[in-house]
DNA sequence: GGATGATCATAT
DNA sequence: ATATGATCATCC
């Protein structure tokens, strides 16, 4: 359910990022009507769905970036008092069996990175969640020198997947950018290509960026 | 303590 | 089943 009308401009869209700069969870649920959790164990999307309504994402659970008409990106990212991000960050699904045209620049890792608006959450763990507060906003455009890395890094990884060394891939490989588990949990199966270049049945996997790029970017350093 | 692998909720 | 939103929890 939208709470807020989709941005129609970066302008307005900054504009509400630096209005709840420095404002706390709680306050920001109570403005929106949001029932705050206890933790986020069973609700580990909730501070992002938040930030959703709160600046107007329209893209729903669809595979584009959040603010359609703007084509950014919003990710929420939890820090520590010295401003360091404490998590990865997801970024897409992998595609296991591939697509027709399978090139960086049409992929849904770029369309995603491209322009991203980066709101740091302040707490995690133990901080209760209504006193966490919402940080300085900040609009990202990849860099040419990110970029390669992060295309490096894509390559080397969908190299593994396309021929079939799905088995082989670890959460070590990547500078930037890595492949994980994304599933309800390790019995989850979808299918992609095996060693023999047959169909099968493997755990559903995600793109995340580590917070060797993630704390750069949020240090306004590239 | 940080990173890798595992997991949770919800919408369609 | 698979996309979204991520954080949890174990291992080194």
């Amino acid at each position: 359910m939208l709470l807020s009308a989709p941005p129609t401009s970066i302008a307005d869209l900054m504009h509400r990022v630096d209005t709840i700069a420095g404002w706390t969870l709680g306050e920001l649920a109570a403005k929106f009507g949001q029932v705050i959790p206890e933790n986020l164990l069973h609700h580990k999307g909730w501070v992002g769905q938040l930030l959703e309504k709160v600046l107007g994402a329209d893209a729903g659970n669809r595979a584009i970036p959040d603010f359609t008409a703007l084509h950014i990106e919003l990710k929420t990212i939890p820090i520590n008092s010295q401003g360091k991000p404490q998590e990865s960050t997801y970024i897409a699904v992998v595609p296991l069996l591939g697509y027709p045209d399978l090139s960086w620049k049409t992929s849904e890792v770029r369309g995603k990175l491209r322009q991203v608006l980066w709101v740091p959450i302040e707490g995690r763990g133990d901080k209760p969640i209504a006193r966490r507060r919402v940080g300085q906003g900040l609009l990202w455009f990849m860099s040419p020198q990110v970029e390669a890395i992060l295309q490096t890094d894509w390559q080397e990884l969908m190299e593994y997947v396309l021929l079939g060394k799905l088995a082989h891939i670890t959460g070590r490989m990547g500078q930037y950018l890595h492949i994980r588990p994304k599933a309800a949990n390790s019995r989850s199966l979808t299918y992609g290509i095996g060693p023999e270049g047959d169909i099968h049945p493997t755990l559903p996997r995600g793109f995340y960026l580590r917070t060797q790029l993630t704390e750069q970017i949020l240090a306004q350093k590239c």
